[in-house]
DNA sequence: TTAAATTGTGAAAACGCTTACATTTAAAAC
DNA sequence: GTTTTAAATGTAAGCGTTTTCACAATTTAA
């Protein structure tokens, strides 16, 4: 109820309390060695004069804040954001904050952000999303290695060998793979992969869509293979790629894409075009997001563990800050929810 | 390509580069009177030897760390994350930080969170989403009177007179009139509102669906003010509301929506009953997100300028950083999209 | 009882930077 | 060629904590 500019420092409380600011200084960090009494009537005289403790004089001496970074491109990315909501709040549980940095998809931008992250002194970076490893040009993932000597660096769904960074990703070449071979075995054989990205799960999903077709026997063409280059929000223009290769005669009677909005993109081109899903188009998702269940019909997705990943990526970062051997790389199994879009 | 745990201070600069660190901490702070000569012998040696400020200190010598403490109830939420994502550029943009904080829906905890930012040394807060004002409990907004005595607290779609606070908000009640005129000029004579928060704008917006009917002369009833309570990613739990009430025998010719993603659920109710859209149902969302372009068709929704009440947040929170003088309140006029949803 | 160990406390030196004030140096004015 | 003024730099005192080390007071052990 009291306090303005909070101006009151360690000595004003050590005046009124009578006592040495070593001693207050010792209650705030409750170091073991103070006496019960004097504790009591320290935290007392704090609670009364509303003392808030300088956190950057705090930080001067013990040479940390609690705080980590988190970077992801692009916070409005509902998956994205998911993801970073899941480990801020697990952060919180354990006293740590989070000093958030939308970067944007451009590498420079994400080197830049890291910097300025260190130099605010964060206790480890977390880079939420595979959009933060090159996977053409191996030297843009430089600022990784040069960032993980200063911090411990997380990697949410990529992964990348370097001392004193860990990733924690799903097995996206196999689970796309089973998604494919679910539809291969009610029947499909001319399945259209979407897709949106080249990062580094990217890269993987798609790995996965040909081995399936190979270990199959289907025919792989590069024309099935649709690069969907619109903004994320912007479905329309998903749709409209889709229709495009339609129009150019591409037949397909199921579609795999890299990620949920994509099979938004697929099932709204279906309706439009009178196309009946699943019967004559099934259509598969990515990320199990909320997003896949907004349709009618819902969309079958692979749940690439977002919410294990997280839980487990900040067990693994607080280990590290306590300077337990950590393992650098964690991999959990996709899984597919079988919803309507697909033949049950 | 040099430094480790850049232990590299201010001193050992100004010893290579044989000057004091005051001058040093000159070209730091790009201060003016600094010989061009010298700060380039300076600014080479520091890069040279990899120096990096330390934050800490730097905030305990400045008393601020260029950084704004972000606030929001959950940054999953499509809607919320998208303001986050604008407010965060923009303000990286002039050379400010963000400190993200998810608090959750409880006030407890958002009182919390709160102080914690100030705690933190923040020379801002930035409450996103009207669910940090309780238009119930007026004393649980007390925490916002009261970190505003600390320092500047910006409203994001919320109104509350204060010292020291400044709101930024759409006029959500006349948008909300005009969408449900909109459908009463089309003929429509029973129209359900859909609504699942009791927010300061939820509260705005519900009377202006009230007082739409009422200058329309249309008989207003509680059964066609329907409360939507499960959580926001449960499509299906707002489905099975709408369901609810219709199977009591309810009928109606449209929806007007406090959110889109309750328009969604209105559209998948409508498409598993067989219900035409926008024939025999109309429907409209509120926000004007991605999502009420995800289905077919599409959904007409109102555009309540999020984009252009971010800008203008960030734009006032810098004037007020500065020092000077700006609106307590900014109001910004609601838009209604029209699309497929709707007649035209 | 007395020596040794333990516990609680205080004095003062960091921590790495900013900045008011003092001082030197250079340029301008007369 | 002085004197005035301005520009560039240095000195040193903070900023608000933490923490080492020393010391006193209290237990414990012998």
């Amino acid at each position: 109820m009291a306090e303005k500019k909070s101006k009151i420092t360690i000595y004003d409380i050590s005046k009124e309390a009578g006592v040495s600011i070593a001693t207050v200084s010792r209650v705030l960090n409750d170091s073991n060695n103070v006496n019960p009494k004097t504790r009591e009537k320290i935290t007392e005289v704090m609670e009364k004069m509303g003392y808030k403790p300088n956190a950057f004089a705090r930080g001067l001496g013990l040479d940390t804040m609690k705080t980590i970074g988190i970077l992801c491109a692009d916070s409005s990315d509902t998956y994205l954001a998911k993801a970073v909501y899941l480990i801020e709040e697990a952060l919180r549980q354990n006293n740590y904050d989070s000093l958030l940095c939308c970067t944007g998809y451009d590498f420079q931008n994400k080197q830049k952000s890291l910097d300025l992250l260190i130099s605010k002194k964060v206790d480890a970076a977390i880079l939420v999303g595979s959009n933060f490893l090159d996977t053409t040009v191996s030297s843009n993932n430089n600022y990784i290695k040069e960032a993980a000597k200063s911090i411990p660096i997380m990697l949410l769904n990529a992964c990348f060998e370097c001392q004193n960074v860990y990733s924690l990703f799903c097995d996206d070449l196999n689970a796309t793979k089973s998604a494919v071979e679910f539809l291969v075995k009610k029947g499909r054989k001319k399945i259209l992969y979407l897709y949106s990205s080249k990062s580094y799960s990217g890269v993987k999903k798609l790995e996965g869509y040909k081995e399936a077709l190979k270990e199959n026997n289907l025919s792989l063409s590069d024309d099935y293979i649709v690069y969907c280059n619109s903004n994320r929000d912007d479905v329309n223009g998903f749709v409209k790629t889709i229709e495009e290769v339609y129009e150019k005669g591409l037949r397909f009677d199921a579609v795999v894409s890299s990620e949920d909005y994509l099979a938004i993109a697929a099932l709204k081109f279906a309706i439009k075009k009178g196309i009946s899903v699943p019967k004559d188009l099934s259509i598969i998702g990515y990320n199990n997001s909320p997003m896949a269940l907004m349709t009618q019909p819902e969309i079958t997705s692979v749940d690439n563990r977002l919410e294990a990943l997280s839980k487990q990526l900040v067990a693994t970062l607080l280990g590290v800050l306590e300077g337990k051997e950590m393992p650098a790389k964690t991999e959990y199994k996709g899984i597919l929810i079988e919803r309507d879009s697909t033949e049950s």
